[in-house]
DNA sequence: CCAATTGTGTACTATGTAGTACACAGTACG
DNA sequence: CGTACTGTGTACTACATAGTACACAATTGG
């Protein structure tokens, strides 16, 4: 389901037919791993690379770097530490939204950005 | 600063002084792991245990286990698949959030559980 | 044609995670 | 008093994480 590594691929190959320079070792040239280990993880013979890795391969790939780490099962450190600050806020918070549909969150969260509440 | 393993220790001597049956043996045997880990995670010997041991350990200590596990630097597993399904309203809003005092976020809470918005 | 570039296979490694197993000395108390 | 329980020290382990290093065959382009 996930498909990170199937994911990356594709990516990274839509992009390479506009632009040679997007092949599997010079991305991994530019993200700093070697090609061989980019290959294993775009063929999902390796779990995916550890936060830092897919932070620069989703800049690299001009993805978010959320959803790319969402793809990988992670969640990004800095919104961990958020939740680690205020523990029972946020995970009532959540716990609460969790069971509700998108444009709920949504509106929570135009609400909340606009500051009109 | 964080200091898990004190504030492990120290609740459990709190409750061992009401209650004998809070040694660290029998804690150790309640939650399922041996008397000489839990002995090193309370002195902060080792680093904090699993997810799994922690929620245990909050449930045999009575203490809310999102906070336990904040101390431990982790977020309840529960609560970051609830943002991988969402990366990116998630990940707005807690970024919107993490910068406003906890009386802001707590009068969100309130409004989404009580579910007058 | 051949030189460069492409993706991939194999082997190996260092560090972290999450503990167990067991012996030991001190203390408590019936 | 001794026995049963207390906390702790030492040694060891299995598995996961996060990659590197290098050789290789196929493809491409000037």
């Amino acid at each position: 389901m996930g498909g990170f590594g199937q994911f990356v691929r594709a990516r990274r190959e839509k992009l390479q037919k506009e632009d040679r320079s997007y092949s599997l070792r010079q991305v991994a040239g530019r993200i700093g791993v070697e090609p061989s280990y980019l290959s294993k993880v775009e063929r999902e013979q390796v779990p995916p690379p550890s936060e830092e890795t897919i932070i620069r391969l989703a800049t690299a790939l001009e993805v978010d770097s959320d959803v790319l780490l969402a793809m990988a099962g992670k969640v990004s450190s800095d919104l961990q530490e958020a939740i680690r600050r205020r523990p029972r806020l946020f995970a009532e918070l959540i716990r609460e939204l969790k069971g509700m549909p998108d444009r709920a969150v949504l509106r929570l969260v135009r609400e909340v950005r606009d500051g009109d509440w």
